[in-house]
DNA sequence: CCAACAAGTAACCATACAGTTACTTTAGTC
DNA sequence: GACTAAAGTAACTGTATGGTTACTTGTTGG
């Protein structure tokens, strides 16, 4: 196949969006990422520079998506664990998409559907911690519930609930985020800004 | 010091709480474990058997405690995340302490606090959700509401938040579980029954 | 068309780490 | 008090893994 360097840096990264949220930082393996990209192992090394900074790229790629997904889930829970609340990669762009959210709670507040007295923010970030709670923490839901977050009886509940409950949804946002086909790999087509490159 | 068994395998499991909690299980290191207990790497194989023995244990352990805190969330966020929700470990235990969960919810539908119409299992929760998120996800709280969840503006604002919330308290317990002093040794008055000796 | 540089490859290296070997020391029991 | 089994130690091993070396192949601007 004709060489093309932003070719394989996708695939590499794709691959690596799926390492990473599976297996976290310590847990990810380079080699994995290479086979799984079809590329060679030093050219990860020649795109990105090392580990660390592939683990940086696939955050700031993924981090910035709106919509909770599992491995958007798994990639904050490692973020949470591996990396804590200093030094946020895309701090700048996340806090703008979560206006988004903090907008749909304030909107919410004057349609009358939430008490007008509370801080839109802190409505935002109740519904968002409903929103991510059954993704990531399934055993939970598990012991509390008796069945499973992924069960369809505890997913018509808890949606009926959210729905009724006193605090705004979800903002329902375009995605024009770069979405994966079967195998993990980026389609080539709507690559997101090429934000920090780290390699040569 | 006079030689103890289980005074061994109690600091040997401590230290692998402190471990496996900081670095969920790929993260983890034996040596480190070994170090932290003051005990030689060899012991932990002795009386254990294993790393994931070990692991094990430290789930077996910590995960029947009632109150989030925040070194119990991260094991739930490494459980969830390394382990998912098939197998759960301690799973009667849990179930039985979640019930107390669901208990308060059931009773504050009875005193009018909560919409009486809903199953208490799904409020309780709800109710978890919200008291672990800000454990958790720190930084989701900080990209949404721009400051800490460890800041006290935070903290008054969730906690007042809770408080009015249409959704049943946290049962407050008490909590028989042994407590870790500041050197991570569990305090060897009241250690807990002994489950699962997988050692020799 | 041909340097020069980027893209790509295979084999290799150093290290870290889970697990083991072979041994010594101590506690308890008869 | 001597025997035994468990408790404890230090040094070692095999392997997985992040990272590198030394090299070849393709692309592109002058």
């Amino acid at each position: 196949m004709a060489r093309n360097a932003d070719r394989t840096r996708a695939k590499i990264l794709s691959a690596a969006v799926s390492e990473f949220s599976a297996h976290g930082y310590a847990g990810a393996r380079i080699d994995r990422i290479a086979a799984r990209a079809g590329a060679n192992k030093r050219l990860i090394y020649h795109h990105f520079g090392g580990k660390q900074a592939v683990f940086e790229a696939v955050l700031a790629e993924q981090l910035t998506t709106a919509s909770a997904n599992d491995e958007l889930v798994r990639l904050w829970m490692y973020e949470a664990l591996e990396r804590g609340d200093d030094d946020i990669v895309g701090f700048a762009e996340r806090r703008r998409l979560a206006a988004d959210r903090v907008e749909a709670a304030s909107t919410a507040q004057g349609k009358g559907e939430l008490p007008a007295d509370l801080d839109p923010a802190l409505l935002a970030t109740a519904r968002l911690a409903l929103d991510v709670f059954p993704l990531a923490f399934p055993q939970l839901v598990r012991v509390v519930m008796g069945n499973r977050a992924t069960s369809k009886p505890f997913r018509e509940a808890w949606n009926e609930f959210l729905n009724d409950w006193h605090g705004p949804r979800t903002p329902d946002r375009a995605k024009p985020r770069v979405r994966l086909d079967r195998d993990g790999i980026a389609r080539a087509a709507t690559r997101p800004t090429q934000t920090r490159r780290t390699g040569p």
